[in-house]
DNA sequence: TCGCCTTGGATTACGGCGCT
DNA sequence: AGCGCCGTAATCCAAGGCGA
């Protein structure tokens, strides 16, 4: 099953190849006549001109690569949703990598996208990207590929354009809820403070905390790696404190569900036993009708912008780099 | 083993033709 | 001479074939 090409075309159609080309690509340069011929041959034959041919004909690739640390999280996966929705419009082709999270594996990626020749990349960076060797390779990486790039969700200070939500203002809005619906005793689920989503919600959480003067325990402080184990494993743990908390603040989906099995397990349940605050939506409680309290970010919406900022780069590449924050409301559930 | 075609499919600069 | 229309040929890049 031999594909057709323009050579086809051009021989069915009776003209050249170039005739068939202005017909696909500057109609108006072709007389009405010849342009409805070539037309209805194009549409008997079905046909379609290779995208590879034209990327190497114009020198350019018309595919985008996006690294994603977690294509099984469901933000990711909006997020992505987002991002094809405007590469569609824009007549590019996404091809989507997944990095669990691993900077090694980040790196190799990298180079697999430098490969393909990418027309520009979006990224998430693995976590975390703190020392600076590291973070020289990384820009190396970057820069190798010749192309624009957008970092996404995790600002590693490179200066480069970039898509991220207030995580910060966010969990200080977050928090400040918490306290003025009367809670003084309130626990977090959170990152380790290597991460920088981490220590921007943690910042977050412990300002709106200060200015209440409200001090809180340091086991209500459970830091880890934002897995269900983790987050599991450390309410179990703060279940056995003394005097409990009456909020737990949990800083991702996943520790959202490590924390609700813990304490499901031991018989307790929220809203009654303890009150829960998430970052993002959890879409099960809502299904459920458990009432919860959950900052809501967009997430296909940032995987648009992202994507926008994208093509824009593509198009201005000369002007500055810029970073676009997204706001994300707090939906207020009980408390 | 080394350089030198050729191949794949599309785009486009350039130039030729016929006509006013 | 200038314009509209169309064809020729060069070009993009990587990989494979070929002769030296």
């Amino acid at each position: 099953m031999s594909n057709i090409t323009i050579k086809d075309i051009a021989q069915y159609a009776g003209v050249s190849k170039a005739t068939v080309s202005r017909v696909l690509n500057h109609p108006q340069a072709v007389d009405d006549k010849t342009r409805a011929i070539v037309q209805k041959v194009i549409k008997e034959k079905n046909y379609r001109p290779s995208v590879t041919a034209r990327n190497l004909s114009k020198r350019k690739s018309s595919t985008v690569g996006v690294i994603l640390p977690k294509v099984d999280n469901v933000f990711f996966g909006e997020v992505l949703r987002g991002m094809i929705h405007v590469a569609d419009k824009n007549e590019l082709t996404v091809m989507c990598f997944n990095s669990d999270d691993s900077k090694k594996k980040d790196l190799q990626t990298l180079e697999i996208i430098e490969d393909h020749r990418v027309r520009g990349l979006i990224y998430v960076p693995a976590v975390p990207y703190e020392k600076k060797e590291e973070r020289k390779a990384l820009n190396k990486h970057l820069k190798a590929l010749d192309a624009p790039v957008v970092i996404m969700d995790r600002d590693i200070g490179l200066p480069v354009d970039g898509v991220f939500f207030d995580d910060s203002k966010s969990m200080y809005n977050a928090t400040k809820y918490v306290i003025d619906a009367g809670h003084t005793k309130i626990a977090i689920i959170n990152g380790t403070q290597e991460r920088v989503l981490a220590r921007q919600r943690q910042e977050g959480f412990s300002r709106a905390l200060e200015e209440a003067g409200i001090t809180v325990p340091e086991e209500y402080i459970m830091l880890d790696d934002y897995s269900i184990q983790s987050a599991y494993r450390m309410t179990k743990n703060m279940m056995k404190l003394p005097v409990q908390p009456t909020v737990v603040i949990t800083c991702n989906n996943d520790t959202t569900k490590g924390f609700l099995e813990a304490i499901y397990e031991g018989g307790k349940s929220i809203p009654k036993d303890y009150q829960n605050v998430s970052l993002d939506k959890l879409e099960m409680l809502n299904i459920l009708g458990i009432p919860y309290s959950y900052i809501e970010r967009d997430a296909y919406q940032m995987g648009k912008k992202a994507m926008e900022q994208l093509i824009n780069r593509i198009a201005f590449p000369d002007k500055s780099y810029r970073h676009i924050i997204i706001e994300s409301p707090f939906i207020k559930q009980s408390l």
